[in-house]
DNA sequence: TTGATTTATTGGAACGTTCCATTTAATAGG
DNA sequence: CCTATTAAATGGAACGTTCCAATAAATCAA
């Protein structure tokens, strides 16, 4: 049925007894063409079995319809809820967003980069790897491709961001811990070359310093932010003398960590040490115990950057607004009771 | 610095004072030219701020090196990690895969399809979504586009299959279920127009039937893959007259979803019902209970699928040899104690 | 009927590469 | 010094589209 070469639209033009020009009109559903023409145009083109050649098209057009999401962490799972929500937008507009992981690494990010632009991706989503260097965009901005960052933003840097309001989930987080009783408390997780590190412990810093919790009692792990990292900022803290008794993680990778180190040194995560998450994917609410955790709308920051993409490439510019997501603090089991009730016999507690 | 239109190889060429095939050379690589020329021609490159054109490339030259993964559920993090486990092959060989979701729909996945063959991929890995029909890959087939299934298979296809050994991992599990004493088993989630599902289920009777647990003790619920799925699952068993003790899930997310359901109803997974997933993600292991479950080496069977799409687009082929990986049943806690020995006067539960 | 206007269709140039066939330059053999 | 050989660089055609300007056909106004 199909020839063995691949067939243009030539061939359809063949077929169909008219010209390549008219076959073209078709493809892009031109309200010139009389619609017989239009229908035996569409018969030829099933009947040769064509396939539409973006790249070819591309060279003449001046955009491509491609997007590319580039997302530093693909099996964690908050980054496929981002790009759920994200493709969710694109789809409507008939866009096919591609995405490709680079694992946390600058370097793979380089290639990946690369590799997209070449492609001649009409916009990129980016949730930059850990150790980007402030230059690793630049090139994209010289093409004039769109650029959004999602959930992280690079030091100096003009992109337009969509992120959550880092500063006040930690500032809720710490807050929370505070009135529940805590009075040596520690940040788990992350390093600070992220900016979004900064601003999740500049909030908890600031609830501690707020609230009176004096600076000496605020321990700061750095680490991977990931289960592994948590792990061992747990252990690590644990070989204080005068060690913390609850934790902001840096995310909730990382919470899940601190509490399966927890658990490993049977301990109760809650009652004797409260863990609070950021991020609240959906594992959160379905741990033992429940993960504490601040909820970001992930979905929803995922349409909103893809929106921003759209705009930004209907506009033909590079600039846009930021967007600072709201934040609220989801309570679960993982803060345990009261500690200032605790140690009084109040007798609520103590059945199981 | 670079110019407001993008640069393009007359651009180098004019740059460096030599012609437009010189520079097309150096950019290949090709050890024709002179040293010093290349130099001179990398130097321009950087210079004009030059992004090489991929299509215009594709044009001339017989394969783009552009590799698609569909993939049917990217929030499931087995496939995350299948994922994973192709990029690390492919960014190896140079390659950079675009990954797609199709979010488990059909019609999307005809979107992603058509998408990306427009694209031009040199080959496609898919674990095709539910309920595809059996004519989607035949326009692939048609334009000579190598295809490789991952996971899961279609009913009547010549595409070649990289998958776990789904029969003898659900017998393995209904085994071991069996052994523990359980009597009425039950098979929860997924649905029969899936292939992957009459191999499980198929592994599952086969157990129960050799192992002498008669057919009107088996109970089969379909559902959907995902946590609500397995939610829904033990919620219809619970109502049934003779309920099962154990249940085989067609996944791990389903089997999460089971044991919440189970909690839901303050019951405990493992002691008052046994659960078995399938696939053995990251998070099986420490779930609470850990979750004992079917292990199929997913990075394995990615980095295997890779291996082989590698070879189809080198051999200029589109055929090639189906790959069942080995499983192994993962013995956690989510089974409970053995059940003929559990009413017996053992004394060493009871004290929680 | 004639020219003006509208409606459909068309040929050709252009997009940015690769690749082949040539040309030019450099080197060697005598 | 001339020719044969090798090495390096080049011009032109081709790839499959789009888009513009131009043509052909049909309709309309007078």
């Amino acid at each position: 049925m199909a020839s063995r070469a691949k067939a243009t639209i030539f061939d359809i033009a063949r077929e169909a007894g008219v010209s390549k020009s008219t076959v073209s009109l078709v493809l892009q559903g031109s309200g010139l063409i009389r619609p017989e023409t239009a229908v035996k145009v569409r018969k030829a083109i099933e009947d040769v079995g064509y396939v539409y050649n973006r790249g070819a098209a591309n060279l003449r057009k001046a955009h491509s319809n491609v997007i590319g999401m580039v997302i530093n962490d693909l099996t964690n799972p908050f980054f496929a809820e981002l790009a759920v929500g994200m493709e969710r937008v694109f789809q409507s507009a008939g866009i096919v967003p591609f995405i490709a992981n680079t694992a946390e690494n600058p370097v793979r990010q380089e290639e990946v980069l690369k590799s997209l632009m070449e492609q001649g991706v009409a916009g990129l989503i980016v949730s930059p790897a850990r150790g980007t260097t402030p230059g690793a965009f630049r090139r994209l901005e010289l093409a004039g491709v769109p650029v959004v960052f999602a959930m992280r933003r690079l030091p100096e840097s003009r992109i337009p961001v969509i992120a959550p309001d880092n500063h006040r989930g930690a500032y809720l987080a710490a807050a929370h811990l505070i009135a529940k009783g805590h009075r040596r408390l520690a940040f788990f997780g992350g390093t600070s070359d992220l900016v979004v590190y900064q601003e999740r412990l500049g909030g908890f810093r600031e609830a501690c310093e707020t609230l009176g919790i004096s600076a000496r009692d605020v321990l700061v792990v750095e680490g991977e932010t990931n289960r592994r990292g948590g792990l061992a900022c747990l252990e690590t803290a644990l070989t204080m003398a005068e060690p913390p008794t609850a934790a902001l993680c840096f995310n909730d990778a990382v919470a899940f960590g601190v509490m399966l180190a927890l658990r490993k040194r049977r301990l109760e995560p809650g009652p004797d040490f409260a863990v609070v998450g950021f991020d609240d994917v959906v594992e959160a609410e379905h741990y033992m115990p429940a993960l504490t955790s601040v909820a970001v709308d992930t979905a929803g920051l995922g349409e909103r950057a893809a929106h921003v993409m759209l705009k930004l490439i209907q506009s033909r510019t590079t600039r846009a607004e930021d967007h600072i997501g709201a934040v609220n603090l989801v309570v679960r089991e993982s803060c345990g009771p009261d500690l200032r009730t605790r140690n009084r016999p109040t007798g609520t507690r103590g059945a199981a």
